[in-house]
DNA sequence: ACGTATTGTTCTAAAATGGAGAACGGCCAT
DNA sequence: ATGGCCGTTCTCCATTTTAGAACAATACGT
């Protein structure tokens, strides 16, 4: 037994107003009770409640105590309520941003058997490729995906993406196999994002570091867009494996420039630095995490 | 063994980084700290510590609850440190303003013992009749007496003074006794403050009312003087009780109109509401309770 | 005043808990 | 292979805690 739950306990009695009733709250003697409370009141060395029967009347060293019981208990019923594992306890919201085109092709999967796996946490799962804030909008996480490193308490790198080129597999019966970088000027370039001019970067077999500047033959914020455009001929595109790995594996696609290296892309789950991590959350960054590496 | 020693030992464990490290400081056996990990390990289902010789890596639930446990653990040395009664918790200062001679004349044996009897609290008493800011100024407490109710939660009523009419014993052998209140106006009346005219207050034998209004003929902000004056026969004053009686015991003053009651005048014990108690307020509280109440 | 009910305290025996120490297996350096 | 150190698990025993009974104090009704 102790010191919390000798708190516990006293704050119990306090509240109830008695020893007996105390202990029925408890479901515990009313002995046990009492001398839980004589024993407290030997160690601070002060009454704490004046009872005898008839009389009840709590110290100020009683009610000062009683204050203090109540935030270190209420702190450890915190800590219990996030940590013993029940499902009771995984009750409650918890609320994820994910780019709407990774989470719809990498991660619906592993999101569904999440909320399978607990259907206690009410999921709100948000995708959209906007940059929200966390604190402002309420959301417990952020997934990310960025060439930049977030370098951030809040952020963890979980994964990674890698971007190759790819043209559709009918194109090159038109059009000529480009041989090295220069040759993709030729070529109609599908460009994520919306740019008039910009910039791919690589590195060649030599690990040197090559870039080619071009206009873009088409825009779009869809990887699944610009993969269709790809697919059907209109163009080569740069394009991320979740977006590419299945129609790659049908065939549909083939990569142009192997040898080439696109910079890889880090797959970040952020949070607020300012919340400490529930039990939800994370629940739900181990299994984000395993997600991204298994990917 | 309760969940907050639980987590004392857990946070001693990821302190030290080691079960029998964790085990040397606190004097305990290693299997003794090997069992308590574990069975916290298994209440919250959750492995905190990945540790078998020569690997030993906090998981993130481990890390999470540590940072947890620290809060925990923090709130409740704090009230270790406030609430068990060893000399070595009373160390450090506390300071009190108090009226001047109420203090002097009433306080000085009651602050001494207090002193003597808690050696290790660094006593300040300020001797001070004006009104201070607690917050600002730093003050533990403020002794204060007035007419006035103090309405706030972090003053307390402990006491009572009572103010009567003087004269010197010898008085009356050059000067007519008076009857009635009005007879007052034909003797020179000392006056405990600072003003032109002023009122003193009255209740009669019937409890009914009365006041006089009147130019003082001395003015002064102590009652020691006004003591004297009234001795040496330069007039008829109101004098409290701590200032008055032991005069009073040895037949230097006589009371004029005793069937005239003045209103009671508060003695409050003031703190600032924005403070917990700590231990030295708590024992320098119930002291001067007493010592007024025993006064 | 007396009897009854309720309260909190204290005592005793039984049940529960927790620590110490020994034995064991794993890992690392020599 | 050997020795040292680590953490784990088991067993025994000492300590703590609890339940229930007995008792004293108080309040209330007759």
């Amino acid at each position: 037994m102790g010191q919390i739950e000798d708190l516990r306990i006293f704050g119990i009695v306090v509240e109830t107003g008695g020893i007996s009733k105390a202990a029925e709250r408890l479901g515990i003697a009313k002995s046990a009770v009492s001398r839980r409370i004589s024993l407290l009141e030997e160690r601070y060395s002060a009454i704490l409640i004046n009872r005898t029967p008839g009389v009840w009347d709590l110290t100020a060293t009683g009610k000062e105590l009683y204050q203090r019981a109540l935030r270190v208990v209420g702190e450890m019923d915190g800590i219990e309520a996030d940590f013993v594992n029940t499902s009771a306890n995984n009750a409650g919201p918890l609320s994820v941003s994910v780019p709407r085109e990774f989470g719809i092709n990498f991660l619906s999967n592993a999101l569904l058997a999440f909320k399978a796996k607990f259907p206690e946490i009410q999921l709100t799962i948000d995708f959209d490729d906007r940059l929200i804030d966390l604190e402002r909008e309420n959301y417990d996480f952020a997934i990310r995906i960025t060439g930049n490193i977030i370098d951030s308490a809040g952020a963890t790198r979980i994964g990674t993406v890698n971007h190759r080129l790819f043209a559709g597999s009918q194109y090159f019966k038109t059009h000529v196999m480009p041989t090295c970088l220069d040759d993709l000027r030729d070529h109609n370039l599908l460009y994520f994002g919306n740019a008039r001019r910009t910039v791919w970067h690589f590195r060649d077999a030599k690990d040197k570091r090559q870039e080619l500047e071009f206009q873009p033959f088409l825009n779009s914020n869809s990887g699944t867009f610009l993969l269709m455009a790809t697919i059907g001929g209109h163009g080569i595109s740069r394009l991320p494996d979740f977006i590419a790995s299945e129609a790659v594996a049908k065939g549909d696609l083939v990569e142009v420039l192997p040898d080439l290296v696109m910079p890889e892309w880090g797959i970040f789950l952020v949070h607020s630095e300012k919340r400490l991590l529930n039990r939800r959350m994370r629940l739900f960054s181990e299994m984000i995490t395993n997600a991204c590496l298994a990917g």
